[in-house]
DNA sequence: ACACCCTCCTGGAGGC
DNA sequence: TGCCTCCAGGAGGGTG
């Protein structure tokens, strides 16, 4: 499942290929992946427009697009669980891929770029979504701050915690609240902070929250540096797979030894999410 | 304000 | 081997 290391890894594989390329042809194969505007304009307005880079806002992807017309809109992405974009130019090794995406059943949307270059959208679980609006906000505004950006330090997060008085877990996961991050970062900043899924955010003190801020920056930081978590189907737009899941201490480690404590991870579901902690560097609220 | 449940989807895993 | 059931989950929507 893409989050903030994932997208931010296709990002900026996105950003070295596509920039200055043009969109010559838009074929969507499963309607229901484009949110907005109704498919028909979705795919007229797209065709001709010249993409200027492409960036991250949460687990959004969003290419800048500087159409004829005055109205220069954003093709934004999200990919939810399962979620690609795989990048083929033609005449290189990547022509027998090509050929295979061509037939793929699971390449809902396929954008043909001047030139000899295709960009596929892959999607198994078909969860994930392309928006084109004119203006980003639309989609993005109203998400909370970049937990890499420099608007969110340990004091600040602190203020969030205690705006609020929800488990520690949901709150995190909440895209309005922070933007980016998902189930295994979660886990994994928690554990790191120990802190338990359940504690109420409000509870938690301001070392405490400066601890937290430390460990989701750590947790993102090195995912990053690995190139993303491949749990099932992740990988970049060269089909590459990441390689941060032999960091994980706790996502996927149900039973397994904690790396800190050596004692056994558990897991237990939270807000209807898989949720894995280690029950001795995490100790349950008495609240 | 917050918890909880449902929906969208499919492939993979487990049971028998 | 094969079939059936269950499970994974990001986000939006609805309910209590």
């Amino acid at each position: 499942m893409p989050e903030l290391p994932e997208v931010e890894s296709i990002v900026r594989q996105l950003d070295e290929c596509l920039p200055d390329k043009t969109i010559r042809e838009v074929n969507v194969r499963w309607p229901r992946i484009v949110d907005r505007p109704k498919l028909s304009d979705f795919c007229r307005q797209l065709e001709g427009q010249r993409i200027r880079g492409v960036r991250r806002r949460g687990k959004f992807i969003i290419f800048d697009l500087d159409g004829t017309d005055a109205a220069a809109h954003h093709l934004i992405a999200h990919l939810r669980m399962t979620g690609q974009f795989l990048y083929c130019r033609a005449g290189e090794s990547s022509d027998a891929t090509a050929v295979a995406l061509e037939e793929d059943k699971h390449v809902h949307a396929i954008l043909r770029l001047w030139k000899e270059a295709t960009l596929y959208y892959r999607d198994v679980r078909k969860f994930g979504r392309l928006y084109l609006v004119k203006d980003a906000a639309t989609i993005v505004g109203d998400l909370g701050p970049e937990p890499l950006g420099e608007n969110l330090d340990g004091e600040a997060l602190y203020d969030i915690l205690h705006d609020h008085r929800r488990q520690i877990k949901p709150l995190l996961l909440d895209q309005q609240v922070i933007a980016g991050l998902g189930n295994i970062y979660v886990d994994e900043a928690l554990w790191r902070a120990g802190i338990h899924p359940l504690r109420r955010s409000h509870r938690i003190d301001r070392p405490q929250a400066h601890t937290l801020h430390a460990a989701i920056e750590t947790v993102l930081r090195s995912a990053i540096e690995m190139r993303g978590t491949t749990m099932h189907s992740y990988c970049t737009p060269d089909g590459e797979a990441g390689h941060n899941q032999s960091s994980l201490a706790v996502y996927g480690r149900e039973g397994q030894d904690c790396p800190r404590c050596h004692g056994a991870i558990r897991k237990i579901r939270v807000a209807q999410r898989g949720s894995h902690y280690c029950p001795h560097c995490q100790p349950k609220p008495a609240e």
